[in-house]
DNA sequence: GACAGTAGGTACCTAGAGGAAAGCGGCATG
DNA sequence: CATGCCGCTTTCCTCTAGGTACCTACTGTC
């Protein structure tokens, strides 16, 4: 039987289709991984630990299989010595790069945000 | 004294410019949140619990006062009896629209996720 | 022989986010 | 007199993401 509510039907998780999304490409740490292979091409291992300074070496993995596995990144091993593993962004990865300009362009309401916040503490000086 | 390197200078925490609309909008709970309030109007605080079924009170109650202290939400209190309280995008929320349709635009992709990961986990059968 | 450099793997531990459950105030309704 | 509704708040507890530190294999170089 089945009911139908004033609000349509409710989604067992959670009613919101962007979460798939949101999970994948803005979790933890996956954000400047991808704009950093977005933006200045592919890195080896320790250019991206360099250049995301606070990250540590296995969550950078860890991230880096994720990402590899979802197809948004590629790694590319050469068996040298040392070893040298190259990561890069794929066709896939790279179709978020609108997503990731939004997101950019929206930065610049940052300082709203900033105001926002010294109005909400002014207004409750003592919690 | 400045120096200048290949790469530019690294930001001290990530050089990733989109990671503080990132941590502000799309950190745990708070987009399924700002998705319903942009999608579906106001909401009072049991509405949008039964809508975000999996979220508890206390996340609730902490993620809106955070929304509202960025200017994303506004919170209306009605002293009646039973207490009503409305919850509402504000203007600065509404610019995050945009944000979001790309966000739902590219979910058609969500299909070649899936397919990547089975390719991927079907070339590693035992780990 | 020691050390460096690469790309991680592994074991251990901690901090903090989040879940569960109960309470509160004020009135209305049974 | 008890119960329920609403919008939380508080306390307690768990769980896990992530940090630290150390290890590997392989070779070249001092």
């Amino acid at each position: 039987m089945i009911v139908m509510e004033t609000t349509a039907d409710i989604a067992p998780e959670q009613a919101c289709p962007i979460s798939p999304v949101v999970d994948l490409v803005f979790s933890r740490w996956t954000t400047p991984i991808l704009w950093t292979l977005n933006e200045y091409g592919r890195h080896r291992f320790v250019e991206l630990e360099r250049r995301i300074t606070t990250i540590s070496p296995k969550v950078l993995t860890q991230r880096l299989r994720q990402l590899e596995r979802d197809g948004l990144v590629s790694r590319t091993y050469h068996a040298e010595v040392p070893p040298r593993v190259e990561y890069a962004i794929t066709d896939l990865g790279r179709s978020l790069a609108p997503l990731f300009a939004s997101i950019a362009d929206w930065s610049v309401n940052l300082g709203k945000v900033d105001r926002a916040r010294q109005d909400y503490d002014a207004a409750r000086p003592t919690g």
